[in-house]
DNA sequence: CGTGTTTGACCCGCGC
DNA sequence: GCGCGGGTCAAACACG
């Protein structure tokens, strides 16, 4: 299955992978930009120079920037009707996922089953929030269902690990209970937050029915803390990580639905490289060079800052 | 010995 | 009222 394409469009990650592929497209540019900084810092330009050299530069990086934010409107705007084409078929079909069943109580698991089976097929969210919403909120008390926030999250897990229940995402949990669910054969695992004591969140994660290298967590509440892996590693806070492990989100009705691959950290080797390379050859040297500028082009606060600092160098050099 | 997990018992809501 | 099923509790157990 590839999967892992469609959540990465979805994550931040492609924050850093798709201006690559945007240089990858014009590779002029790219050489050029990269001649001239080893020009910038083999040898001194005089101030004129360079001035214009960094004006020019700021000016590439509005063009880069510009381009960016256009694609992104675009795969918005894709993932919007790739949304409602979805929505417009469940509604067409909605007998068809659900198991014979008719009982409220078993919407619940058929729903989460559903979601799983559709997500992984590459659609990512639309049907998780017109389904999550009725699934939850039938059966728990009024104020409850209106106040506990509840999201969903997908893993994949490694297809040999199909007895573990544990969803890595950064926050420490204490299982508290096990129990075997009508209609799933696999056990459903209970967690309650044992980071901080008075953090109400708690936790179900229960493998698939369709396909057990998926676990289906369900979360209860707000966490009133941070993110411990956060507080560990705060470095990397650009990237959209549940303690170290990509995922996607989206937003549903009743909450956010996130998918994440736990295959895909643990054994994909070339994803891992982007996010954290191992050798330090020129190649990924200037990988790593490509995807940091992109990554801070990006960022509007930067580009204020470039042109205060490239601004305020002019006026310094003019005064002379 | 402290902490986390396991697991059977219990509680509670819902449908009949 | 009864049975069913999901959710929670807590004693027993395992592990470092």
């Amino acid at each position: 299955m590839d999967h892992s394409a469609a959540y990465d469009d979805d994550t931040s990650l492609d924050l850093n992978s798709r201006p690559l592929r945007l240089f990858d497209d014009t590779p002029i540019i790219k050489q050029e930009v990269h001649n001239k900084i080893s020009i910038d810092f083999g040898r001194q330009l005089s101030p004129t120079e360079e001035s214009g050299r960094l004006l020019e530069e700021l000016h590439r990086v509005s063009a880069e920037n510009k381009k960016l934010t256009e694609m992104l409107t675009v795969m918005g705007e894709n993932y919007n009707a790739l949304r409602s084409q979805l929505l417009e078929y469940m509604s067409k079909n909605p007998e068809k996922e659900l198991s014979p069943i008719s009982k409220k109580r078993k919407s619940e698991s058929s729903n989460n089953n559903t979601n799983s089976n559709n997500i992984m097929n590459g659609a990512v969210n639309g049907n998780s929030e017109s389904s999550s919403s009725d699934g939850e909120s039938f059966k728990k008390p009024r104020e409850e269902t209106i106040k506990a926030k509840v999201s969903r999250i997908y893993v994949r897990t490694e297809a040999s690990d199909t007895t573990s229940l544990v969803v890595k995402d950064g926050y420490q949990w204490r299982k508290y209970g096990q129990k075997v669910t009508r209609d799933n054969p696999c056990p459903r695992a209970y967690f309650k937050c044992s980071f901080a004591p008075s953090c109400p969140v708690k936790k179900k994660v229960q493998r698939s029915v369709e396909d057990q290298t998926i676990l289906v967590g369900t979360y209860e509440g707000e966490h009133n803390h941070p993110n411990p892996s956060q507080i560990e590693a705060t470095s990397g806070s650009n990237r959209m990580t549940i303690g170290s492990v990509p995922y996607s989100t989206s937003l549903g009705s009743s909450g956010p639905t996130i998918t994440l691959d736990l295959t895909k950290s643990k054994s994909s080797t070339a994803d891992a490289e982007s996010t954290k390379p191992r050798t330090e050859t020129p190649e990924v040297r200037k990988f790593l060079v490509e995807q940091m500028a992109s990554s801070l082009t990006k960022d509007p606060d930067f580009t204020k800052a470039l042109a205060t600092a490239i601004s305020g160098r002019i006026l310094q050099h003019n005064s002379y």
